[in-house]
DNA sequence: AGACTTTCTCCTGTGGCAGGACAAAGCCCA
DNA sequence: TGGGCTTTGTCCTGCCACAGGAGAAAGTCT
């Protein structure tokens, strides 16, 4: 077991773990400077950080002139598991203390089968990730459910998509399971914090981080703090009404963006395409694989076939008009588009960034960047790794 | 000149001078306790307080079973100028330390104007408050303006109804002319403060605060703190979408909810119904006054117009659509309705609130207080004063 | 009158903290 | 190769923040 059982005893040393983290290794010296703390003061901090052994001094760095410094890193045996649970698939991934993702798995699975199958498998990719590696234990891990979640137990609140989950201890039985702390988020909050981690939104402090998977979500971001909402439902765009009186929604109310947009909604409209005729291209998929999936009209539309462009150009148009309702009420100083449909590329970013712009008050978007995230399925874990650094790395 | 300059020297000053002004006189005993800070810490910041004459002892408090404690207090020589500025009328007050209003003018004004002459007319009514009363100046003015503000300046930001106070150095202006320190803000977010600081929302950390004046917005308040948007434009919600392709709006959009609700847009269905000869009571109000306001179609529901009360509850129903949206985004823990048409009363808040609870996630409104404001036109003001005073307050 | 409570002040020891002095270790230039 | 300059890191000193205890002051209650 060398598991790192220490924690930051006040804010500074928080602060200079999250400054190594997100800085990389750095000189005494130049810690100072960014800590705005006198050397003498910062050096005391470092020592102690040095004795707990959750930082380590190795190497010297380049000269500038002067005295060559020490470089300052977090220790290097640190690992961090992060789990992405989405409706249809799981992610898992190591991470080092610096959130470098150092293995990734990811596998089929169906949420609907309850908590107890899902960690059986999660923990076994874990396993498998451990044994690949050097590390004998996580220090920490963090999780995302597809779902509201009462943050500061770590526990679904009633969601829809996994029924069996509402009110399991997700944190604690895990936290039991894996002999480590645990933090649960929902997945869109993750791809958040993992798009601000290590993806376009690394300079952003207001942000929007919407997320097209199977469902529709949105991750919220105020002054570089995920906002969760008094009951942790904030950002659940899904249920939003784009059509008044329109299609039939699972929820139980009409009209709602998920049931036009969304990687279920997308797979019923793109075999509702073929029924009627209207794309030879989708009709050989579905021929081919006995049902259509997102990924399908996504090649589809690469191909040029016309069906699957419009499906997605009228699925980007009513997410973005949702979504100009929200920068207009948010301002954001950034909208990211991610999640599984992100395959679906510039066709669906035109079709919402156009709806937008032209919805939208101009002093709202004036400078409004919308960009599909860089991270891919990585933002997820990435994000989960970041929310329980985050948490491990204040102050006790 | 007996105003105060002082401004506290440190973060527990601060906090101190805060709890004085929200709990009124304490004791250094109670003052500790709630500081979670030790009795002698705590003496030494206080006296030091008393030595500004920010804060002064007076008085003994009651005995709660032994030595009687000496109410420590905020200096009742403190005065502070709350200012609202709407599209038609300003309000004006004065309050004291504790943010109470002592003094209190409304006149009719027309933002449109421009800044010059609004402020003759506010700095008249600032020098009619402070004749009336004790002060012989304002240690701290706060001023609501209808438009964005770009808050750190405090200069408005393309405001689409104050022509001409684009770019208008506000804070700077009026710091000049009144010899105290300014705060300028959104009257929406002032309202919002306002009714967190002594109405509705004081119990409350996450929540909106809708005012439905002349034009339609939101205060949105994140943590305890107002959150302003990346240009100031958060919570601008009159120019949201409520009806895809519908009535053209001055913005130059189309079906924007101020287009269908607000005071403007109520006085012109009103004249409207009078023309197609829907309402005998309205027509009657017309023709004594020329013209019709939303106060006329409040008179009129409350006889029991018949047509009055369809343009409240199809209002209503509009604002409470939108809003349907903002809770499902947002999550707050509560919604605030206000401004000059909340004398529609509870006809306006039925719309509203089930067209929220009918679109709005359960989660999110499983436990959701909508209520209409109870400081009426004292909000705005009082936000003003709180905005300063939070200002002045703070750390130096 | 005596016991008990609460409030407030004073004293002392610990530790946070800045800034200067100084040593260590490098660079550059003659 | 050596001297001047720069940067880094350590040590020392003095100031202030802070907690907790002792004790005085001012009450209540029996």
């Amino acid at each position: 077991m060398r598991r790192m059982t220490a924690r930051p005893a006040n804010a500074h040393q928080a602060r200079l773990l999250r400054l190594l983290r997100d800085g990389g290794p750095t000189s005494r010296a130049q810690l100072g400077d960014r800590m705005d703390l006198s050397r003498s003061r910062l050096a005391v901090e470092v020592d102690r950080l040095l004795d707990t052994g959750l930082v380590i001094a190795d190497g010297l760095a380049a000269s500038r002139g002067g005295r060559r410094s020490h470089n300052i890193r977090l220790s290097p045996a640190l690992r961090f598991l992060g789990v992405d649970i989405g409706a249809t698939s799981v992610d898992v991934a190591v991470t080092n203390a610096e959130l470098e993702v150092l293995g990734h798995l990811t596998q089929p699975m169906d949420v609907r089968e309850g908590p107890v199958a899902v960690f059986e498998q999660v923990l076994a990719m874990a396993a498998k990730l451990r044994a690949s590696g050097p590390a004998e234990g996580f220090d920490g891990a963090g999780i995302g459910v597809p779902g509201p979640v009462r943050f500061p137990e770590g526990v679904p609140v009633a969601p829809p998509i996994m029924p069996g989950w509402d009110g399991f201890p997700v944190r604690e039985a895990l936290s039991q399971e894996l002999g480590c702390p645990v933090m649960v988020d929902n997945d869109v909050n993750l791809m958040a914090m993992g798009e601000q981690q290590a993806g376009v939104a690394r300079s952003a402090k207001d942000f929007l981080c919407v997320k097209i998977g199977t469902g529709i979500g949105c991750g919220i971001v105020v002054g570089g703090e995920v906002y969760r909402g008094t009951t942790g439902s904030a950002g659940d765009i899904g249920h939003i009404q784009a059509e008044p009186d329109g299609r039939p929604c699972a929820c139980g109310n009409r009209g709602c963006l998920e049931a036009y947009f969304g990687g279920a909604a997308l797979a019923r409209d793109a075999e509702a395409a073929v029924r009627e005729g209207r794309s030879a291209e989708l009709a050989a998929r579905l021929e081919a694989a006995g049902r259509l999936a997102a990924t399908d009209v996504a090649a589809a539309a690469a191909a040029g076939d016309a069906a699957a462009l419009d499906l997605i150009r009228e699925g980007g148009t009513r997410t973005g008009q949702v979504l100009a309702s929200l920068v207009s009420f948010f301002n954001p100083g950034l909208v990211v588009i991610g999640g599984g449909v992100t395959g679906l590329g510039h066709t669906l970013l035109a079709a919402i960034r156009t709806q937008v712009y032209r919805q939208s008050l101009p002093l709202a978007t004036g400078n409004l960047p919308i960009v599909l995230g860089e991270l891919g399925p990585v933002a997820g874990v990435t994000g989960a790794a970041r929310l329980i650094s985050d948490h491990l790395f204040s102050p006790a």
